[in-house]
DNA sequence: GCAGTTTGTGCGATTATCGAACATAAGTTC
DNA sequence: GAACTTATGTTCGATAATCGCACAAACTGC
């Protein structure tokens, strides 16, 4: 028996269905009924309905009506990961640093299967907010944003097809890279210039600029940041050169080192 | 049969195991041995290592060698919380806000059972860092710091004493309050008060002031800040002020009304 | 009020889970 | 290196927990 077959002969379906249930709330609505859960689950209604009122039993989940929504405790799940890698002490504060200097958010990112995820992000006071109100935890598209080009453009290229078209590409705007192929040339340039950039893909008038933190041997992470399109002030140069800067201040930084 | 026993009929033990392992994981240590993880849930090391293989399967756990720790994946539940309720578009940014008047870092917590549990922090760069490196989803000790304290004074009087005991007071410094008498003359002041203060009962050198969020038929919420003693600069009742003004733009901000 | 949808519940078949016992591996001390 | 201790991996059968079906109750929209 393999390591592979071994792992699988012990593995607990029914903690995976009552996490399933648990992922099911991935933040596109605020609550769910229980035959939306069933559905975005595949589980018989019956067992989604036990898999969620055991998370509210354990307080994950709270019922208001019939909506169920996720409750404040699952930071706590969030919190241990952040704490046990010491983000607050040691890649917080280097983003609030960057993003002072450069007058907008950074935000770090890695790859979690067909999404870019959100480790960590600095945001400021201004005006004007540049983004959607990402957060800790938020997905990203991989194919229309900086973010998500910079890190395909550090895995693998015999990686690369499996993953455009594992991530079909909505487009988000008229600016939006419509052909896989089109998109592979812009992340081979990605990969060429040391950063990405789009403009206008995922946001209408924000460009967005991402460059990694050079780890060799390790997951992809990178680093970005955007611009409301015109906003002047900022060139494209001094934002590369603060994220690179910031980048480098990651690189050896001991919070990243398990990812 | 009433609603409660309906409920605890239709829960999954096995999804509670699991979900006792995730949980297990709380920040205290960068990453886990089966022994200690059987310890630590008091599951037969059989059923908490199947909890632990099953969750590696899913992308929440990695295995290092004997450890366990947990990967950044479980930040997507947390996201899915935050998204729902669109933190990052109307909560980050209230913070920021005011901490950037205030010149020091923000903090939005409420109670989670015996401890504090951080909801937001504002993420601007501040000089010195005043704070141990807390994050979205820390715990902080409820009786020791001044959002706790606050936190405690948003109780009903009657449910004071079993929250105080189930909290036993390690002292953290020479300053911590050690009885429980002296706790709940401390929790009557801060009510009275409005505002709760702690001088360098959890973090040596550190005050802290913490204020409510006014909201009646709620949850009780607060906000806080800390100075490092001596700091000069930000007189208290300017602080005050300012956390007042923030507890008010969050009273009925739409991203804490489920709370 | 009616039709359609959703939720709650009971129940028994059966499947998945459990933990004991044993084997193997790793770590510590001398 | 040997002996001891601790930890991990595996197998297996008893059985407890889970499952999903069917029905009842509740809710929603016209």
């Amino acid at each position: 028996m393999s390591q592979d077959e071994s792992a699988l002969k012990s593995v607990s379906l029914t903690v995976m269905k009552g996490m399933a249930v648990l992922a099911a709330f991935d933040g596109r609505t605020h609550s769910m009924t229980l035959a939306e859960l069933a559905r975005a689950t595949g589980q018989d209604r019956a067992t989604a309905r036990r898999g969620a009122l055991t998370l509210v039993q354990l307080g994950y989940l709270q019922q208001n009506g019939r909506g169920f929504s996720l409750t404040p405790k699952v930071l706590l799940i969030a919190g241990g990961f952040l704490q046990a890698n010491r983000f607050g002490l040691h890649v917080q504060p280097v983003l609030n640093g960057h993003a002072e200097t450069l007058g907008t958010e950074i935000t770090l990112a890695l790859r979690e299967g067909s999404d870019v995820l959100l480790l960590a992000q600095s945001t400021l006071h201004h005006g004007r907010p540049v983004s959607f109100g990402f957060t800790v935890g938020s997905r990203l598209p991989l194919l229309h944003t900086s973010l998500g080009r910079m890190l395909l453009a550090c895995e693998a290229d015999e990686a690369l097809p499996d993953l455009i078209s594992a991530a079909p590409p909505p487009r988000y705007t008229d600016l939006s890279l419509a052909s896989p192929a089109e998109i592979t040339e812009s992340i081979r340039q990605a990969r060429a210039d040391g950063y990405a950039m789009t403009d206008g893909e995922f946001e209408a008038g924000i460009v967005g600029f991402a460059v990694p933190v050079s780890r060799p041997g390790h997951r992809g992470l990178v680093v970005g940041a955007n611009v409301a399109r015109g906003a002047g002030g900022t060139d494209k140069d001094r934002m590369l050169q603060t994220l690179q800067l910031c980048a480098a201040d990651l690189r050896r930084n001991e919070a990243l080192e398990a990812l």
